[in-house]
DNA sequence: TAGATTGTTAATCGATTAACAATC
DNA sequence: TAGATTGTTAATCGATTAACAATC
């Protein structure tokens, strides 16, 4: 597992593959080929053994590979083979669908903070949280070593949003608003923004 | 604008473009450069350039592009210079949100049909919409002529729901189900899963 | 005109795929 | 052993970028 500089393009695709190694677990399978879980993903088999080729062997010849061990691996590799701790800023109906939304916490994504800046709301409650006053994000993040935050805000407080998080320690973004954030290099960022999303669909119609 | 055939990548760059002219209008500027865009998007001049070449010249030598006709360019190429009919199908947390999410009215996608399997959910409101039942997917999705879908319900009922939408015509898919569907090529289908999302960033940690 | 920036070409860079020896 | 599938190489394919003539 020398890993030197993996392609981002390929790391981009493991959560995907594990997703679906997830699937087949569930469903009881023990064993895949690269073919066959190519064909559900509909990508190319020789991909999927050159992307994992970067990682090590895990694979056996004539029989494909052993999917719970395949799982073990891929899940070490992207690091999430672990509890993490995630800050949620924003507590509007995004954000609640975020907090409520089971597959962060099955996936070890434990969302322990959430801030909003509207006085109306801090200090209520959204199901299991006390929303957090935007001016305790600092300190809050600091404290608990937070590294991952989701940005659920409107496009025109997003930047200040990311700057503050960022100062604080946070090393990796998932922002919602609908902005290209500016950040330094070290720091990762995913966007979501359904809109463009849907954008990138329409020209085809 | 003879675009014989343009890579998907550069159409997906499209909309993150239109983004950012938006965002200048608003902010009043009435023209820009390509290396002033690319800045702000963290891409290169020489991108964003070769991208529009496939649609035409829309810029100016020595000046740069006016934003108002760039965009309405845009707007034209990507066919979202029009009100455009969406399904979604799921009214639970996350659906309850993007039927709330103003951005999409405001980019004209406008929902027009909520869908519910649930019988304690179906008839009742969600915001302006009352919660239709799935069987009625196929005659109101096929009467009402909708092209695109939003898939927001869980994992296991989603292919399900995808093959009932693209057999009542729908061509273009945005799934928030942790699961790659298997549509016929003629369908568009984007993803969005915030854990996939997440797991792109921790091998970076 | 002088300065700036486009549109486009050609070169570079990187990603995907076909094919097959190795091997389970 | 015979059959199947991996891991890897080399070739292909496609995307990005540097550079500059054209031109506003």
């Amino acid at each position: 597992m020398i890993s030197a500089d993996v392609p981002d393009i390929i790391i981009g695709r493991l959560p995907v593959y594990l997703r679906a190694l997830n699937l087949l677990l569930e469903e009881g399978r023990e064993i895949i080929a690269s073919q066959e879980l190519a064909d559900k993903l509909g990508i190319s088999s020789a991909q999927i053994r050159k992307d994992l080729s970067h990682f090590g062997e895990f694979g056996k010849q004539g029989t494909g590979y052993e999917i719970k061990y395949l799982r073990e691996q891929l899940r070490k590799i992207l690091k999430v083979d672990r509890e993490l701790d995630v800050a949620l800023v924003g507590a509007g109906d995004l954000g609640h669908a975020i907090a409520h939304h089971g597959n962060f916490d099955r996936n070890g994504f434990h969302i322990v903070a959430v801030f909003d800046h509207n006085p109306q709301k801090i200090g209520a409650n959204m199901g299991r949280f006390q929303i957090l006053g935007s001016e305790s994000m600092p300190t809050v993040i600091q404290e608990m070593g937070i590294q991952l935050a989701i940005i659920a805000v409107p496009a025109d407080s997003a930047q200040q949003v990311a700057d503050i998080l960022i100062k604080a320690g946070v090393r990796a973004i998932l922002s919602y608003a609908p902005i290209t954030l500016n950040v330094p290099s070290k720091v990762r960022v995913q966007y979501i923004d359904p809109v463009v999303h849907l954008q990138r669909m329409t020209y085809y119609l």
